[in-house]
DNA sequence: TTTTAATTCTACCTTTAAGTAGTAATTATT
DNA sequence: AATAATTACTACTTAAAGGTAGAATTAAAA
């Protein structure tokens, strides 16, 4: 009953992103030992992250990663997609397909309000609003 | 962000249980063919089930399943502690260790009330409430 | 006492998530 | 042109979840 490493890790990483003001870019290996992320999986999951087209990374001596646009316009749930990690609308808590009005299964009604709650969080929250709260280990 | 399928199952199958009202013991190869759990897999979790105390099993010709006590005084939590699903208080979104009032994480006060929604649901729902509703499959 | 129908146990197989290793490709600097 | 610093790619390892196979155990019934 929880997110996945990899988006655990790259809400994380993408946070802590917004927060960092500095010419240079940021790179892997300052993002692992700031947020105590192994190396080699950080870089798995940023190339990921890369490709969904939220970051652009620059390759060859003070390469890093910056985003390819503004974390106002990035929602937390975008992330998620990522790693098949959004809560889909369908899925129930039950595990049984086509669980709706017609069939559902026995939590079904309890199940909706924190789904949607956790749907709102995900699709609502971007990163720039949750970026300036909390600490980032 | 699901429940693990040991957990699904057994929540089902003890649902199922409840309703069923015979002489006879319900037994692996019945519960597996109607509610469509791979009978080996499901003999595995019933194991761990009668293990917990939730459930009595009776071995041999005409053996079965059956409840070790009232299903109204078994919550469903029960039923995911065995299977290490139970939503601990501790544990927030983003994996973050001690994440609470001191250090936490950007998502935890968002956390907060879809988990505390599943912990009740959980927590109070009784396996009895729960049986008379919805379809099983 | 043998047969039969049931659970239990031990061990394995498969798939997926998590994490690691090494090399290739890229780019700024010297 | 060489070097150093960086990401990307390919492939592997490890651990856990999900699932399967077969033999052992149990107990009722013939």
């Amino acid at each position: 009953m929880q997110l996945s490493k990899s988006s655990q890790y790259a809400i994380r990483i993408l946070a802590y992103m917004v927060d960092y003001k500095d010419s240079k870019l940021l790179n892997a290996t300052e993002l692992s030992e700031t947020l105590l992320i192994p190396y080699k999986f950080l870089t798995k999951i940023m190339t990921e992250v890369v490709k969904s087209g939220l970051v652009i990374s620059i390759r060859g001596r003070d390469g890093g990663y910056c985003f390819a646009k503004p974390p106002s316009e990035i929602k937390v749930n975008e992330i998620l997609t990522i790693f098949n990690d959004s809560i889909k609308d369908e899925q129930c808590v039950l595990g049984i397909g086509f669980c709706n009005g017609m069939c559902k299964c026995a939590l079904h009604d309890q199940w909706m309000e924190p789904k949607h709650l956790m749907q709102k969080m995900f699709q609502e929250s971007t990163l720039e609003e949750i970026a300036g709260r909390g600490c980032k280990i």
